[in-house]
Parts: C-alpha cells; sequence; structure tokens
DNA sequence: CGGCATCCTCTTTGATACTG
DNA sequence: CAGTATCAAAGAGGATGCCG
C-alpha cells in the first residue's frame, strides 16, 4: 500500500493490515492456525490468485506470517501468522464485534463458513450458569460442524463433533449466525428452518458479553 | 466498497471502514470532535478533495457520521460521529496500539500533527505515583500545543496551554511522539534536538500500559 | 494437484483545476 | 468554505498458463 506520510501508529499500521483482503487473510489464519495457499484461498472466496500471492509477499516482508515447508510426511508451503501476526488479534476481535450489527443486511449470494464463527464465539459468549456443569452444543451448518462449549464458565469453540451433545442446532449458516449473535429470536430462527434437537433451555446459559449491539 | 459477500462480522464491518484514507477520517473525528470539510482536509494531508467528499457520502449513507449546520453565529457544515460512530474507538485504539512498534521508522518527509498523539497518550499512558499529586507536562512541538495531565491517577490529554507545568518538552514531533511511545530513550531523544525545562523526573511518572511493545 | 506468474479489463485513487 | 469535474496512474478482478 502506498504510504500515508504520517507519524501516528494508526497510519503506520493500516500501511500493513489496511489493504483489501489483507484483514480476512489474517482471519483465516487467526481462526485456522498454518495454513497452505488453497486453503486460504477456500477461505477468501473471491480472491485474485495472484493478488493472494502478493498479500503474502507483502506480509512477509512486514513480518505478520511467516512461510514454511511442512513437515513430512506433508508436503508444500504453511503460512503461519509470528508473534506480531498474533498480536492482530485485538484488531479482528474488535472489527468484528463493531461488524455483528450489520450481519442484518446479508445478500442472497453471500457465502457462508463455519469457522468464520471460531473467533467471535470464543471471545463474545459467556456462561451465565457454570454451576450447572460443563456443556457441549454442536452446531451443523453448511460445511464443518462446530463444537461450542462451556467448562468451568469460560466458553470455547472449535470444529469438529461432540460425543454427548446437550444440543443440536441444524440450519444454514445464515440462521445460525444471526441467532447466535442475538440477531433473530429462536422462534424466528424456527421458523428459517432451524432444527434443534435437545434442551433448547441450554442456549439460554450463552449470552453475548457485548451490551449495546444495537 | 466492493463487498466481500461473506457472512462474517469482520468482512462486514471492513465494507464500511475498511477502505482506503476511513479510518484515518475516523481517527480525525474521535480526536477533534465535530469537524469542517476543511478541518478533515487539513487533518488527512494528501486525500484527494473528491475522495474525502465521497467518503463523508458513504459514511454518512452507513450511519456512521452525521453532517449538520453549524449553530450561529458559526456558519457552514459540521461533520460528527454519531453513537454508532463512537463506537469505533475500540478498533482505532487496537490498531494504534499495534501500530507503536511502527513508529521507528518514519521517513524523511513524514508529516506530523500533534493531535494524532491525543488518543494513545490517553489511552496509553499510566500514571506510576498517583500520590506526587497532579501534574501537568507540556509538549511543544511542530503546530498545536498539547498538555498532558495526571489527576488522580487517570491520564489525559488534550490541545491547550498548562498554566504551571511541570515540565515543558521542546522538539520534533518526530522525536517526542518516539520517545513517549518508548522507541527511544530520552537520552538519544535530546541527541535529536529535544529541549527539556523542568523536573524530567516528571516524565517517569508516566509509563505504557502495552507490555511487549516489541 | 499445489503454488504461483501473466495478461487483460475494469474500478479506485491521485492530482489538479475549477465553481457556487 | 465545501465541494464537483476531469484525466492519468495504480490497484483489483478474472481467465488462463506454467512448472515441479
Amino acid at each position: 500500500m502506498r504510504s500515508y506520510g504520517q507519524i501516528c501508529g494508526i497510519a503506520k499500521a493500516l500501511e500493513v493490515i489496511g489493504d483489501r483482503w489483507t484483514l480476512l487473510l489474517i482471519r483465516e489464519l487467526l481462526t485456522r492456525g498454518p495454513c497452505r495457499y488453497t486453503d486460504l484461498r477456500n477461505g477468501l472466496p473471491g480472491i485474485a490468485t495472484n493478488l493472494l500471492a502478493q498479500r503474502l509477499r507483502e506480509l512477509e516482508r512486514a513480518g505478520v506470517i511467516r512461510s514454511e515447508e511442512a513437515l513430512p510426511p506433508a508436503t508444500g508451503i504453511l503460512y503461519r501468522l509470528t508473534e506480531r501476526g498474533q498480536a492482530l488479534e485485538p484488531i479482528a476481535k474488535a472489527i468484528g464485534d463493531w461488524g455483528i450489527p450489520l450481519l442484518n443486511d446479508v445478500a442472497d449470494d453471500d457465502v457462508f463458513q463455519t469457522h468464520w464463527l471460531l473467533l467471535p464465539l470464543r471471545s463474545d459468549l459467556q456462561d451465565t450458569a457454570p454451576e450447572r456443569g460443563p456443556v457441549e452444543i454442536q452446531l451443523d451448518a453448511e460445511d464443518e460442524p462446530i463444537v461450542v462449549e462451556a467448562v468451568d464458565g469460560t466458553v470455547n469453540a472449535y470444529i469438529g463433533r461432540a460425543q454427548d451433545p446437550a444440543l443440536v442446532l441444524h440450519g444454514s449458516g445464515r440462521t445460525i449466525t444471526r441467532l447466535l449473535f442475538g440477531r433473530i429470536t429462536l422462534a424466528e430462527a424456527r421458523r428459517r428452518g432451524l432444527r434443534i434437537d435437545g434442551d433448547p433451555g441450554q442456549l439460554e446459559r450463552f449470552r453475548l458479553k457485548l451490551d449495546a449491539v444495537a
């Protein structure tokens, strides 16, 4: 990116992470961990392949990511965040939080990938009833399944299947996303095809940490 | 900005604030309060005037800013952040914090404006010796003078002159910025022309809240 | 197949000039 | 003061080709 020419931390930071696609690329590495070129391209639908290559070069030069050969027996190149790159997580979180109200206006051809939910699920949900013991919720949307678990008051989320979920939500990513972030009610979600197996009351244990999400 | 087409809070947010210049425009409104068109252009050296007009239109449509006639006797149009716009401050802070280490590499023709210091001074400094009573420090760099004050353990900063500063720093914005954010030592700053009137020991009362600023 | 580079078109930005 | 108009330059999008 062309320099802003300002002696200002925000301006200097934006010269590194302010380009189109760059923060979404960072999001992929934050949620997925080390990725290959193809993983990144799949997580960034619509990016031109030459542009992805260029962004990777720039970020490596800036010390935000590092590329390395995958350990045998795996093959190919892995891209991973450096420590400096990991330090971008508060930025991703702040931006994602601010974006939650915008999840109302999704276009019909907007795409969804379950792992995009992981960062906000981890940081924005709290368990309001830890005394009721650990709980697992299974989310089944378009692609990979997600487990949301609350243990001792801390919420975690990861890709995978729960052995014994208290609750399974099954529906479109669009509907599940909006339900989880309080954009629609449970009744509305059902009307939009959400299927629920298990105890819906478990859902009320989880609450958004953010106060005024308008 | 062209849509990313992703059902993801980060992506949706970046469609509003991810354009070039946009977050710097927000920075101006956050630090300055309501601004006229010309104030904004002055605080964004290098922006094309048509681009500024376009950004203002987009941000108003997105509900981030609002434009209004200045109250008489003043005249002209004022731009101010809406509540939704004010909610961008955590993003500006996170990005600015991440950018602090980048203040090392300033180009010779980079420009400086004192008010760019205000946001980080307010949020990143702490007073380590509140029991020593209130203190004011005066910063005199290129353009407007700044007062940094610590009262009852909270640090504030604003444009203006202190009546009775315990300490006055006089030097280039580049040098003062880097000194305040721990990029250079006091000795180094002196070598770069920093002049100090008063008790330099008062400077050690202030410490960065950020731990690992590498 | 994974990991790009090239080529071409289209959009966005930059620089400057001009206006009510 | 608060913008619009115009045009050149840079960047993004999309298709395709190349190489281990």
